[in-house]
DNA sequence: CCTACCGATCGGTAGG
DNA sequence: CCTACCGATCGGTAGG
């Protein structure tokens, strides 16, 4: 606040060669991910529409015009940020299934995953893709849906093994709905200062959902 | 589109005498209740910060700055909203809990109420709460809340009594936090038109939180 | 509830 | 990435 942007940015690089750094160079790179993050944090808090350019210029330490260096458009954003947050959730996500644990111990573990990609410090991503779908164009939804369906098959088929197994019962459709639903939702009432760590949600989580069979 | 809303409001009231309902009489209770309904549909549809008076005025058949005849401002819209909606879905559930039903016939009783009070057509006051809460000003939450505890509360007592006669186990707290969790979520993806009616995800959300116990 | 309007703000751009 | 700026839109108001 008391500091310029001008002056923290000096301050990040002390001497700034204009010219230096070609768009799409290291340095640009490493801009682009810090106001992403900043992108986040803020669409997260106040929302797409809530959220005005200056405001994500002067979190970001930059005049009102220079996001757009690194982004077309306010959309273009958006998008961004949901596609970023998808692609390091379907990292995290596959890389839970790939070890091919039983169902139920798959099953446990994807869901403390997803709560560490709704609610951990600094992962806003998803939090976005959750809550201002509807700001979304419907021409930059496809690629965004396309990303989800592979998030979603996943839990289709950790779900689909339960039901195999005996270990749920009902439509499996629904019974992933329902459980991914629950885990979204701690997004909204999670506080890390809150009485519940993510650890015991997601404990209470697998308990509610698998109860009344036995503990291998 | 075609009919200017000069003339949908003329079709409406063939001779309206501009000076006989006074302000707070019945006719302007009904279209201050049109108008909230409104509101209501479109702040689910595009967000209130998504949401402009000009959206709001032509979806009700007025000219832009008539809201405000109403209203003071756009905030007082969103808070009538959910207030609206809060009470409305408190005298439902409340007509639940007054039938003093044994625990498990209780609980599926309320997320059935629950499931309608967000998913049915044209209940969109409630879905407003829970996806634009980050829209009301600070000062405006307190009473909002305080209706919000008495639901909250009416859904803490429906599962205490489960926890205490053994059909749940775990943080009762969490429970409430997760069971709602997985039914507030259908507001996002049910559709009239999809595969799943109220009654079957009501049933499925019934069916996987007390699965594994008798009957009666 | 309409008419006519305003000040403020917003997303975005040209040029360096 | 900054500077200087613009056209459009927005919430809201005065007066009837």
């Amino acid at each position: 606040m008391a500091r310029s942007p001008r002056k923290q940015h000096a301050s990040t690089k002390p001497a700034p060669p204009l010219k230096t750094h070609a768009r799409g160079g290291a340095a640009d790179r490493n801009r682009r991910d810090a106001l992403l993050r900043v992108c986040a944090r803020l669409f997260r808090e106040k929302g797409f529409d809530g959220t005005t350019i200056r405001d994500i210029s002067k979190a970001a330490g930059m005049h009102s015009g220079s996001p757009f260096y690194h982004f077309k458009t306010k959309q273009a954003m958006l998008v961004a940020v949901m596609e970023q947050g998808l692609i390091e959730g379907l990292r995290k996500t596959e890389a839970v299934t790939a070890l091919e644990l039983p169902p139920r111990e798959r099953f446990v573990r994807l869901i403390r995953t997803h709560l560490d990609t709704i609610c951990a410090e600094g992962n806003d991503f998803i939090p976005v893709l959750l809550y201002d779908w509807r700001s979304v164009t419907p021409a930059n939804r496809r690629r965004i849906i396309a990303l989800r369906d592979r998030y979603d098959a996943l839990w289709q088929r950790a779900v689909d093994d339960l039901v195999a197994a005996g270990t749920l019962s009902g439509d499996a459709r629904l019974l992933r709905l329902l459980v991914l639903g629950a885990v979204n939702w701690s997004a909204k009432w999670y506080r890390r200062s809150g009485p519940a760590s993510l650890d015991e949600i997601s404990r209470a989580a697998a308990d509610l959902f698998l109860r009344a069979q036995a503990r291998r």
